[in-house]
DNA sequence: CTTGCCCCTCACATCAATGTCAGGTTTTAG
DNA sequence: CTAAAACCTGACATTGATGTGAGGGGCAAG
């Protein structure tokens, strides 16, 4: 398929694809006008990618990470593999991060609510 | 306190302090000489707000939140009630997403480390 | 008074992902 | 064949939070 089919496949803007290609998350082959093809395993690896930008992670870091994807284990892995579980830790505090900030608000959410109960029951102000 | 010993209470830079005051997110009292002072209580509301920038939230929305935490209910309420919910529930999303993207991480390593194990067991490659 | 440190404002730089525009070629549909 | 739609490269713009540097006060200790 061509990259604007892929766009519309993974939701991601072709300018973006490109972009990951520049940044050799992403591979193509070339017809021989030059316009890129793509099978498709890189739906999939799209969407990879897409996820991990999502947690937060640098281009830096994904491309650090997908040979592991790629190739399930190979002589990269143990250094890979540390990289990996450092990754997944990181994501797991930032997860509990937010968990802490969404009960935060919570609490913010259920004042307002107690407050307004009680206004509506007629207290004064 | 002087600005340089919130930054270093809170672990924010002295420049994203000034930055934060420039958004309006934070207010400070100015000495004679134009030095910001603070009180204490701006030690927790920085901390909130480096904790509502992690979670990813701009400080377009930062500021439509903070009157709840300063008035825990005034006449903004309603409208603002409902800025909390739906944040809330962006942020509920978000970290659903993050933990199937650990998911994910989490996956590889296992194959990564069934790998590792079939090759220490001295299978061949 | 001087030295050192903290503070002030203003303004420009940075980073990463993405948007957008220009100028040109290729593919597709009528 | 032709026009529209999709593609190409290359380059500049944008956004948001923060870094950084210039140039200049304020204030305490020696």
């Amino acid at each position: 398929m061509r990259i604007g089919e892929l766009a519309k496949r993974t939701g991601a803007s072709v300018r973006s694809l490109r972009y990951y290609e520049e940044q050799g998350l992403l591979t193509s082959t070339r017809s021989a006008s030059g316009q890129r093809h793509y099978t498709e395993d890189e739906v999939d690896r799209v969407t990879f990618i897409q996820r991990l930008y999502a947690a937060g992670l640098p281009s830096r870091t994904i491309i650090e990470l997908l040979p592991c994807v790629d190739a399930p284990s190979e002589g990269n892995s143990d250094a890979a593999m540390e990289h990996m579980e450092r990754e997944r830790d990181r994501l797991t505090g930032h997860i509990a991060e937010l968990a802490r900030t969404r009960d935060a608000l919570d609490g913010l959410i259920a004042t307002g609510r107690t407050y307004q109960e009680r206004l509506r029951s007629g207290a004064s102000v």
